[in-house]
Parts: C-alpha cells; sequence; structure tokens
DNA sequence: AGCACGCCGACT
DNA sequence: GTCGGCGTGCTC
C-alpha cells in the first residue's frame, strides 16, 4: 500500500493500492504519481511518502489503484521528506500542504502525457486516457514502461513559457483613456508583474486579447519567452557599480581571517553547527561567506548562500560567480519564471557534485547535495519569514537541513535578531565579531531632530532637515530619504462630508496614488480610478492628507535647486522587471543626487558619494502593537544609517521622530547592537516576551456578512481556549479583532498565545481546530512565532 | 479543486 | 409538475 499526500485540494495523505500493471518495484517514496480521486475519477498528482503494509484505511472506503508515476527516480530523497514532515508537524498543516507550497508549479500538474515506443513512430496518450484503457491495454503498456520504452511528454506549459507579458513602461500610462481595456491590461500588470498570457486572459476575460495586442505592437508591454538565466528583478549589467565584490583581492582582513578560522573550526567537528556573523555594515561579511564557500567546496560539499530579497541574492550571486566562475551556480527566486524553476529544481534533484546554490527564502528548498554551509545573510530579516500561504520561518529550517547534513548555518548581520544573539548567550551560537569598516569609510554621525511641533502644512520634512538636503545637493553629494510609506497620500479626507476613502473589502484607508490617478488598498491591493464620488455624500473633493514617498519626491522637487534629479525606489517604481536594479545602478552612478524610498532601500546597497541619510518619519513603526517593534525600528535605522559615509566622506544621518524620549534613540545614534540589546532582553525578560517564552498567534477570519454566527464561534472558541489553557499552561490572550479588523472581505480575529511548551501550544490549537466542523466558513489557522501581529 | 447531492424558486 | 440556481460535503 502507498500513501501519498495530494499537492492539491483536499491536501491530505491518503492510501492507494500498487496497480497490477506495475509491480511495488516501479513505486517509491518521493516519487510524483497520479491518482484517481472521487467518483468523477479526477486525476491528481501526488508524492508517495510512505508504503507501509499497514496504512489507515477509514471505515467503508475501498481502495483504489495508483495510476502512474510521473519519474522513475523519486525526485524528492528521503531527508527531503523527513524535512517536509518535520515541518508539517510544527506548523500543524498537511504534508500535501507543505509540498505544494515549495514544489514549483510544473512539478504539481497531471496534464502530462505517455510517450509509448513501440515500433514505428511514437504513440502520446493522455493519462486521462490510460484510467480507462482495459486491464490488458494497462498490462501492455505497464511491460512497455519497465522495459524503458515509455516516457514523460510534459506538454502543458511550454506554450504559456512562451507567452510571458511584462510591462515596458511607467504609469501615467500613455494611452487614450477611453482604450479601457488597454488601460485594464495596464494596470493588471503594474499589480502582478509577470504574467503569462492564459492567466492574463483568464483573470481580465478573453475580451481583453485585442487590447494586450495592441499594447505588444506598440512597445508598451512585451510578450515573449522569459529569457534564460536574466533575474526578473535586477539587470545583469556588465559595469555595474553596485557590487560589493570590490575589496583588497582574497586576502582577508585580521578580522575577516578570524572570522574564517572559527568557522573552520566549526565545520571540522563534523556536528551541526550554527555560527553568528556579528559585523557592522561595510565590515565585509560577503568576502568571508565567500571563502568559506571555497573552502566547503573544496571539501566535496555544498553551498547555499540566501538573502532576505531578490536585489540582494542577485548581488551575492553576482559576487560568487566572480569568485568562482568556473563553478556551477544556481541561482533561484520567486520572480523567476515557473519553467525556470522547474528546470533548477530538476536538475538539482538529479545532481551529485557539489555546487553553490544562492536566492531568497524559497531556494531552502531546492534538493541539493549534501550541504557543507548555509549562510543566512541579514539574518534578522524579517522577510526571511514567509507568512502567507504556507509558514515557515527559513532560519528553522536551515537549520534542520543543516543538522541533516551535519553542515554549517551561519547567521550574519550587523544587527542580529534578538533571538540570536539570545542563543549566542545560550552558547547554542557561536559568534564572531567585525566591529571595523574594511573601506575607507567610518561611520556616520547620527542626528535626532525633534517634530513635535512640525506643522502638517509645512509637509514631512522639518525645515533644518530641507535645508541640511539642499547644501548636500549643492556641494555635489548625495542624499537618501527613507519613508515607509508608498504612494502620494495615505488618506483621502472627503471635503464635504469629511469621511475619509476606505477599501470596501479592507475598511482600511486607502492611498492615492497619482502616478497612476487611483486610489489603492495597500492591504488587498483593490483599487479605484480617480476622482471618485464619496460613498456618504456624493462629493467629489478630497483633501489628500499625509506624505508617502510618490508626494515627497514631488514635493523636494519643488524646493530642491532646478536640475537636481531625484529618483523614487518603492514597491510602484519597482514594479516592472529590472526596474530595481535600473534604479539602483543609476543612483549608483550618479545620475540622480537625491533617492527617495521605502524600506526597501535600507537594505545593503552601496552608495559611495551618499553622505547624507534622512529617515523622515523614525517612529513610525515604534507604534506597532508588535513585542518587536523596538528591535526592528532600531534594525531599520541601523541599516539605514549604513547607507551613508561609505565612501572617503565622512555620511551623516538625520532622524526626525515625534518622540525623542524612546529607550531606542541612544543607541541608534552611535549604532550600539549591544546596549541595545542588553536593554531589550531585560524588557523581554520583565515582560515576558521571547526568547524567554514561546509565543503564537492563532487567527480566524470568517466572512463579513455571515451574521452573528461568526461571532458565537469566536466567543466560544474563547472559551476552550481558557479552559486548555488553565489545564494545560497555556497563558491565552484575546480574542481581540486583528490589527487589520477586515481583509479581503472577512473578519478577522486573534488570540495571542504565550506557554513554555510549543507543545502545548499545538494541541491547544488541534483542539480549537477540531471544535470547527469541517468545511465551515470560519477559518482557523496558527502562526508559530509570529513576525508581524498583523 | 472539482464534482455530486440536495433543497428552494421560476418555468414550459 | 420539472429544470436548474448554488450552498454543503467528500474525496483512499
Amino acid at each position: 500500500m502507498l500513501s501519498i499526500s495530494l499537492l492539491s485540494p483536499p491536501y491530505t495523505t491518503l492510501s492507494y493500492a500498487v496497480p497490477f500493471w506495475l509491480p511495488e518495484a516501479e513505486w517509491k517514496c518521493g516519487q510524483r504519481v497520479v491518482v484517481p480521486l472521487g467518483k468523477g475519477g479526477m486525476l491528481r498528482v501526488g508524492i508517495v511518502v510512505g508504503m507501509e503494509e499497514d496504512g489507515l484505511l477509514k471505515e467503508g472506503v475501498e481502495l483504489k489503484e495508483c495510476l502512474w508515476p510521473l519519474e522513475r527516480k523519486p525526485i524528492l530523497g528521503t531527508e527531503y521528506l523527513t524535512m517536509i514532515k518535520q515541518l508539517a508537524l510544527r506548523h500543524m498543516v498537511t504534508e500535501g500542504e507543505v509540498l505544494s507550497g515549495i514544489l514549483p508549479a510544473g512539478l504539481r500538474t497531471s496534464k502530462v502525457r505517455l510517450r509509448v515506443f513501440n515500433g514505428g513512430k511514437p504513440r502520446t496518450i493522455a493519462l486521462r486516457d490510460i484510467y480507462k484503457m482495459s486491464e490488458v491495454e494497462k498490462k501492455q503498456i505497464g511491460a512497455l514502461w519497465q522495459q524503458g520504452a515509455v516516457d514523460i511528454f510534459d506538454s502543458s506549459f511550454d506554450a504559456e513559457e512562451q507567452e510571458q507579458c511584462s510591462l515596458l513602461v511607467d504609469p501615467p500610462w500613455a494611452v487614450r483613456p477611453s482604450a479601457k481595456r488597454q488601460i485594464e491590461v495596464l494596470d493588471y500588470l503594474h499589480a502582478q508583474g509577470v504574467v503569462s498570457r492564459t492567466r492574463l486572459l483568464q483573470n481580465l476575460g478573453k475580451g481583453v486579447s485585442a487590447a494586450l495586442d495592441t499594447l505588444a505592437e506598440r512597445g508598451l508591454v512585451r510578450i515573449g519567452p522569459h529569457d534564460e538565466g536574466e533575474c526578473a528583478v535586477c539587470i545583469e549589467d556588465e559595469d555595474s557599480v553596485c557590487t560589493p565584490f570590490s575589496e583588497n583581492g582574497f586576502t582577508l582582513l585580521p578580522e575577516q581571517q578570524n572570522a574564517y578560522d572559527q568557522f573552520i573550526s566549526l565545520l571540522d567537528t563534523e556536528k551541526a553547527e550554527t555560527g553568528l556573523l556579528y559585523g557592522i555594515t561595510g565590515s565585509g561579511k560577503t568576502v568571508v561567506y565567500l571563502e568559506l564557500a571555497a573552502e566547503v567546496l573544496n571539501r566535496g560539499r555544498s553551498v547555499m548562500l540566501l538573502a532576505p530579497e531578490v536585489a540582494l541574492a542577485c548581488k551575492l550571486e553576482k559576487a560568487i560567480r566572480e569568485r568562482f566562475p568556473e563553478q556551477d551556480v544556481f541561482f533561484y527566486n520567486g520572480y523567476q519564471s515557473p519553467a525556470e524553476r522547474e528546470k533548477t529544481f530538476r536538475t538539482l534533484a538529479e545532481r551529485k557534485e557539489p555546487c553553490i546554490i544562492v536566492g531568497t527564502r524559497s531556494a531552502l528548498f531546492l534538493p541539493s547535495p549534501p550541504l557543507g554551509v548555509i549562510v543566512l545573510d541579514e539574518e534578522h530579516d524579517t522577510s526571511f519569514k514567509q507568512d502567507e500561504g504556507l509558514v515557515y520561518q527559513a532560519k528553522e529550517v536551515a537549520f534542520f537541513r543543516i543538522g541533516q547534513s551535519k553542515g554549517l548555518l551561519v547567521l550574519g548581520s550587523a544587527t542580529p535578531d534578538v533571538k540570536t544573539f539570545y542563543a549566542v548567550g545560550q552558547k547554542a551560537v557561536s559568534m564572531s565579531v567585525m566591529k571595523e569598516r574594511a573601506g575607507e569609510g567610518r561611520l556616520p554621525d547620527v542626528t535626532l531632530l525633534n517634530i513635535k511641533n512640525l506643522k502638517r502644512a509645512d509637509g514631512i520634512l522639518a525645515a533644518e532637515c530641507k535645508s541640511l538636503i539642499k547644501a548636500t545637493v549643492e556641494r555635489g553629494e548625495q542624499v537618501v530619504i527613507l519613508l515607509n510609506r508608498r504612494g502620494y497620500s495615505p488618506l483621502m479626507y472627503c471635503l464635504d462630508c469629511g469621511q475619509v476613502a476606505r477599501c470596501p473589502h479592507c475598511e482600511i484607508g486607502l492611498t492615492y496614488h497619482k502616478d497612476r490617478e487611483r486610489l489603492v488598498c495597500h492591504y488587498c491591493g483593490h483599487s479605484v480610478a480617480y476622482p471618485v464620488v464619496c460613498s456618504k455624500c456624493k462629493g467629489l473633493h478630497y483633501l489628500p492628507m499625509g506624505e508617502g514617498t510618490e508626494k515627497l519626491e514631488e514635493h523636494l522637487s519643488e524646493i530642491l535647486p532646478s536640475g537636481t534629479k531625484i529618483l523614487r525606489l518603492d514597491r510602484d517604481s519597482t514594479r516592472r522587471p529590472g526596474k530595481m536594479q535600473r534604479i539602483l545602478d543609476a543612483f549608483a552612478n550618479e545620475e540622480a543626487q537625491v533617492l527617495v524610498g521605502t524600506q526597501m532601500l535600507s537594505k545593503g546597497h552601496h552608495f559611495p558619494n551618499v553622505t547624507l541619510a534622512v529617515v523622515a518619519d523614525g517612529d513610525l513603526g515604534l507604534n506597532l502593537p508588535d513585542y518587536r517593534a523596538a528591535e526592528r525600528t532600531f534594525q531599520l535605522l541601523v541599516q539605514a544609517s549604513g547607507r551613508a559615509g561609505r565612501g572617503e566622506k565622512r555620511g551623516r544621518v538625520l532622524i526626525q521622530t515625534r518622540d525623542p524620549e524612546h529607550y531606542c534613540w541612544q543607541f541608534v545614534g552611535s549604532a550600539d547592537y549591544d546596549g541595545f540589546y542588553a536593554e531589550e532582553i531585560e524588557r523581554r525578560r520583565k515582560r515576558k516576551y521571547p526568547p524567554f517564552i514561546k509565543l503564537a498567534l492563532i487567527r480566524a477570519s470568517f466572512p463579513m456578512d455571515w451574521g452573528g454566527k461568526g461571532m458565537e464561534w469566536i466567543e466560544s472558541l474563547s472559551e476552550l481556549g481558557r479552559a486548555f489553557g488553565r489545564e494545560h499552561d497555556v497563558k491565552v490572550l484575546g480574542h481581540t479583532p486583528s490589527p487589520l479588523p477586515l481583509l479581503r472581505g472577512r473578519k478577522r480575529f486573534q488570540w495571542t498565545l504565550k506557554s513554555d511548551s510549543w507543545v502545548s501550544i499545538r494541541t491547544l490549537y488541534y483542539a480549537m481546530r477540531k471544535a470547527v466542523p469541517r468545511g465551515s466558513k470560519l477559518r482557523l489557522s496558527l502562526d508559530i512565532d509570529p513576525v508581524n501581529m498583523l
């Protein structure tokens, strides 16, 4: 009997019989297989996860036969399956859910054909037809399969691959305002990024087909195969200035050498180990990774290097390729096309020789030859946790993989996760420290600017701040300005009745985007054309309140000397493939003097001529309902400070705040992580927060139009949770409405759980889930150690 | 996800 | 009377 985890709903693990047309030897753990499901006998893809003879089978159900394997050799190894099982247990989801969340789309489709070579021209047969064949025919083809005269022929998405649509222009769209269809297509591509033609037509209706062709003809949209090797986010530009790898050859500085030696001795233990590389911005952590990688490859093992976001992963990849021109390097990230990802996945599944894998957190799930080291650069970054769909924390998965291969996990950061640093104190993680900047640069001067009394009419920048920016630009130096708010204006007041424009699905204020002339919901993506009539009084006049990156850019262009070029870097300006790298390169090449951007700008980029970094709203993160608000703010601001003064000139950082008394500031100024840590860890100890306890969130949601039924459920679950908590030593706080009480048309509530034991937390969640009937409109989910409490 | 089953309203 | 809307439930 075969246990098979389905890769599509219901995502359960079901038992199937070995069929008479293919003997047991053809079925293996880790193999993808196609099975029939339900009365209609629909075909589904699953992974064989077990082969016990005595699998559990519900009473009254008849065992069905497996239909066909999708490959001869299992694509997943036993260690890989162990990892999947572990992950499923941790997060209390099925193995099928985990697998479907991490396998490339092409490996999840059953729309394949068998190609039978039996003299003459090969015959191709759909699996659907095999299912309907007679016993004799099945046996015949089974026999041919065993002789190797049958292969799997994957036809479905070749065509799709040929028609990837991507934007070639930015808003505002240069089309007639009456061309509704075209605008619809452009807006969709702007929101979605690269999309296949099939998917676009699926979502917008077949009617937009002509509009899409027109746009392609006029050069506004590109339709064509996704280029091999081209990263959707960066463009591989030969003379890019943005490479960190210009340090003095491969000789390590004393601190780097020290760190390197420590890591090597950890490797030598031949046990699974974790090391923290705690190095200030600019201390040259990358070089240490590179030399470590070289040694690991020498020892015949593979290397995995992960960065929190694609642009940084691209930089790492570039550095790796320069250092190891001869070595096979596999690059993987969420922005690649399904075909590209599938190819990498398949290649690595077969690979035996050591290699290097570079990517973002999704690369963590690539199969690989035995790993000697996994590096998580900027380990404190919250992007290492995926919190939508399949929830996982890259650090923990990496730790598990390294445990399997008895390798070394290296966590690198200038501002480590408080949990990581605590683990160092507990001797669970060894630490290497680098406190010197590798280049000429020195640490910048950090000044706090109290803007408590800044009037709204003056905009978001204080007068002192503006004049400093101006002076810097006039000296021919560059400025980076950080503002964590996209769009033009985050609040739109109706002048007639005072109503704020809100998203109908999320009740959150809509942000005005001037370049697109639309109001956009930053949570669900819903948008409406502006101007729009007020829902309450039908008025058309709005007062934009507050300032986003778009408005700041506009405001600056008014007050800075004419001829000053300003660039903007945020999710909106970087939607198009390659756009992000282009903006970063342009700024690094000094084609502009000012760069305005959201936090994506604070991460790891190197601009030697930047001498001033401004943080427009330093408090933004401090007021979030999250026990890590201070940690986040500290990390963000220290990272941002690192943007200034990486060249020869001394840099300056100006942080605007309305709350200058906050304990976080005294440490930001001197980038004093150790001081911050000491203070923060004491606060957490006192208030019973991680790392001193285990914290989890149970989220519940139900459709907003479900009547009183939803609230009744929430109440009764609270009751259940508290009763259970009293017995099992879990503190249950709540229910409380989620910080986003309405999202995508669903009401949301949550409970915060604190306990000494993950097991108790999971058991409580299990009890709650069992109380809710399957198929209920009420949905529950468990978030282990949430990174954002939203 | 897909498909069957079942319970109500609008129709030849 | 039946045709067909889609809410609910199940899939080894």
